[in-house]
DNA sequence: ATAAATGCAAAGCATTTGCAGTAAA
DNA sequence: TTTACTGCAAATGCTTTGCATTTAT
């Protein structure tokens, strides 16, 4: 398993067999799964497992700092194994998120100086997917 | 009632008190309150109202363009009545939420172009708020 | 009169939690 | 052998829905 991941276990944290197996399905992903989504794919791939252990290492790993909470889709939570900073294209058609790693430039509106210290920021970016333009 | 939420009413859509109050309670506001909020403040301030309704009419309000669903929040929805594009600023300590209604230039990454068609963005700001930089 | 909104209570999902059994360390 | 994880099932919190009643038009 890659460097990236192996944060997840730190002091007092297991490597179970439930635990690695998400690890394995998050490694790489950028399907900005939902629990259930992870829970599919690894009862699916490896073996029983159940939901309370899938939001109990989600959860884990989200303090760790392995993997980012998203609050993207209003329905329910995703889950970004790259916790590097980066911004997301959200079709407004299909629901998908698509990365952008790509570096974009965003000002810094005067107001925020006096009344806010700016420590980070996320870009969402609404439109058509390439797949859902040719269905128009 | 100002102009702009004289849009939640169309052809079908009945002027009740529940509804006046609601919209009343949103005309400016800035709290980007969630259906809770409002809830409380309209049955502190006016009658009793049901929660059915409440989620009624912001359902009716967000698909008639007059209110906005905010995605910012992972634990419940957030409304706001103001439909302008705008962006938000998240303080990380007491997770307020206030509004850049300046103009934030963003850039838009080459690798849009191909394959996504973008028709608008939204910027979340993520930092401390005055009130709670002061408490450091 | 008609079509739509209200409100209650029940249901639906996503997520969390308590706890007994189980497995890593 | 101790500490933490798993898994079930029950519980919680937000939101939706069915339905009988009420109300705006």
């Amino acid at each position: 398993m890659k460097q990236a991941l192996k944060k997840g276990f730190g002091k007092g944290f297991k490597r179970t067999p439930q635990r690695l197996a998400i690890l394995n399905y998050l490694e790489g992903n950028t399907l900005h799964p939902s629990a259930e989504d992870v829970y599919r794919a690894v009862t699916k791939k490896d073996f029983p497992l159940s939901f309370a252990t899938v939001y109990n290492t989600l959860n884990a790993l989200a303090q760790a700092g392995t993997v980012r909470e998203l609050t993207i889709d209003a329905e329910r939570k995703r889950y970004d194994p790259n916790t590097e900073p980066h911004h997301h294209l959200i079709c407004l058609k299909c629901r998908k998120i698509i990365d952008v790693f790509e570096d974009v430039p965003v000002g810094k509106p005067k107001c925020i100086e006096k009344k806010f210290s700016v420590f980070g920021n996320h870009v969402e970016f609404y439109g058509h997917c390439s797949a859902c333009r040719k269905k128009c």
